[in-house]
DNA sequence: TGTACATCAGTGAACGCGCGTTCACTGATGTAC
DNA sequence: TGTACATCAGTGAACGCGCGTTCACTGATGTAC
């Protein structure tokens, strides 16, 4: 059922000309599984990322130049798919605040699904540099959500980039927490954030216990 | 100046008779050194320890079962250290808010001194069962703390625990953010902390930009 | 239609390295008699 | 006071391992003439 066990992997046969491609995103694919589950970026080896794939490790050479780009690649189309991610759920939301809130708790889901991403993506040093536009995105990105709200009058008239900065690191914070510790008997997730947004942005006070997560 | 360059180490004369303990201290210091430069404690190697000592691979055996157990005892040690710098923060303080004040901006300014530690103590793996009781006492003091302020009338009265919960959790993001990255240009903790302390639990508003940071 | 050649996707052996750990050891210092 | 012995603090060589990377290669498939 599923994918087979490691040891019995499957014979994979070569791309046919002109597919070569496949490969590369096959590898990057097998990079952030292996980073998900590891959740340290220098852990990481291309030759356990050749082997998850199938492959010799000299393969890998075929489409990175060495083993940090490999990561890098990783981690981009990461960035990518997280703030499509985000945007989506934006966008999906009705009211700003509706909004805003669907782009926190997305970004918890996304964590709660890949806690080890979710680490590598804030501590790996590799990432430092490559991440800032992504960190850069996501400030501006939640920035404009919070001034939203002002504007709309559902939040208290304040400093739009102040606010957003504690949201962010109240969310983060929340966040990280559930990830390091997943052993540990948190309270939902969603009712913390809700209490961010009541207390930082001065939002209504949310219906206790029964907001709804989306519609 | 000061300690001597890597290559040029100090011959290390051994200790004298019954004062092998000190060698043990030594290790210890040296991985935290370490750790704090790595921030990721499966980077560190118990061979770069010791020679960071100036000392045989196999002498750290002498002392410690395996590389695990020094870092764990690293870590322990690490533990005791800044819960007692927590403490004596708090006890130093006037009225219940100011301790509670002066225990975090402490940790914040514990966290920019050793961010590599700070890193480790919450992403390690290892650390995980170790620092059960570490975050135990600190959950339980942080919750203390704030329970404190709303007795003596100074903060809305509230589920202390959960107030505490969502000012560790924001500190933790804050502090964690200008630990992961430095490079940014990052407002003062000490203002994003008054931040905290005045619309999560409601203390009276800080005088804007001149409130001490201790005395 | 046949054939030489180029291209493409991928391989396997080998390199030097640093690692954790084991082992038998050394040489100074204290103690029992 | 002398000496055999035990203890203590620490060492150096060796092991097997997985790593990143290089190198010369293979064998299928397409293309030019």
């Amino acid at each position: 059922m599923g994918t087979p066990t490691p040891s019995s992997r499957p014979a994979r046969g070569r791309n046919p000309r002109g597919q070569g491609e496949r490969l590369r995103a096959e590898v990057v694919a097998a990079t952030l599984r292996m980073l998900d589950g590891l959740g340290d970026d220098q852990a990481l080896s291309l030759r356990a990322v050749a082997r998850e794939v199938g492959v010799a490790a000299t393969s890998v050479y075929l489409h990175f130049p060495d083993r940090d780009a490999l990561v890098l690649a990783a981690l981009e189309h990461c960035h990518r798919t997280l703030l499509d991610a985000l945007r989506e759920a934006e966008a999906a939301a009705g009211d700003p605040v509706a909004r805003l809130r669907g782009r926190v708790l997305v970004l918890g889901a996304w964590a709660h699904e890949h806690p080890g991403l979710y680490r590598v993506l804030h501590a790996s040093a590799l990432n430092r540099h490559a991440a800032a536009p992504f960190q850069e995105e996501l400030g501006r990105a939640t920035t404009a959500a919070v001034r939203a709200c002002m504007d709309a009058g559902l939040a208290a008239p304040d400093d739009a980039a102040a606010v957003a900065l504690d949201l962010r690191a109240a969310v983060h914070g929340a966040v990280s927490m559930r990830v390091d510790r997943p052993d540990l008997a948190w309270p939902p997730l969603a009712e913390q954030v809700d209490r961010f947004l009541h207390k930082l942005l001065g939002t209504p006070a949310p219906a206790a216990g029964k907001r709804p997560t989306g519609d």
